[in-house]
DNA sequence: GCCGAGGTTATATGCGTGTGCATCTAATGT
DNA sequence: ACATTAGATGCACACGCATATAACCTCGGC
């Protein structure tokens, strides 16, 4: 019973913070670079990985997005020039997703504001 | 720099914390008692007031859903037979929303599956 | 004190968009 | 041939934003 209560008090407070951080990102990628948090959260595991390149199954491994959720964010991307999908030599199935020039920069100037915006609103 | 390191995985883990439990919590909680998450909230906040029953607004305030969004859940809910709305006689623009019987007890059930999760995944 | 115009508040709704699930297609592997 | 895997896509639905609607509130002029 007291576990319990320690539990949704626990749970209270991780969707409390998390809604804070997350909507004020949201709005403030959105109006400030024109990008949603998937997008963003996109980019930024495209820019940490070697050659800022690699293919949709790793990308999504470690996203919380479905897999159709990534396909279409990784659609809008390079839609607007951020990244661009090649196919594999090697696995005519697969998909590179690696970001252009402009991806890069965008991410650059998004990573501010991302990182401003936690400054203010994670505690 | 190294505060701003600290901030991203500090943002990580909650990311990565609420996604694991937020997925399974709407997972289970549609698959066994045909609930969103944003239901479940309504209902549990909703049972934490005095006599099941509060004002839009009210319930509003500690949720993380927008006016609309919320509008929509009631109205969802109502259909389901789980609350009744009825109009506020002294400020007949507010509606007040109730928890039926079907509701009260939907949410026990949902409840115990709410706290398993919880126990589970919820680290 | 009473009245009506103009602002404000509570809720609902139109609209565009992002999501997950199920399914489709095409390439691989066995 | 048959099952499996990678990724794309149809579909239904929940969301937020902007707006609509209706009730309430305020205040200056009478």
């Amino acid at each position: 019973m007291e576990a319990e209560l320690t539990l949704i008090k626990q749970w209270h407070g991780l969707l409390s913070s998390y809604n804070e951080v997350a909507s004020h990102l949201e709005r403030e990628l959105q109006e400030l670079h024109g990008l949603s948090l998937s997008d963003f959260e996109t980019l930024d595991r495209l820019r940490s990985r070697e050659h800022d390149k690699c293919r949709m199954q790793h990308l999504a491994s470690d996203m919380y997005l479905s897999q159709s959720a990534l396909s279409r964010t990784v659609a809008r991307l390079e839609k607007s020039g951020f990244v661009e999908r090649s196919l594999c030599q090697d696995d005519r199935r697969g998909v590179y997703v690696e970001l252009t020039d402009a991806g890069r920069e965008r991410h650059a100037e998004a990573s501010a504001t991302h990182l401003a915006v936690l400054a203010e609103h994670l505690k």
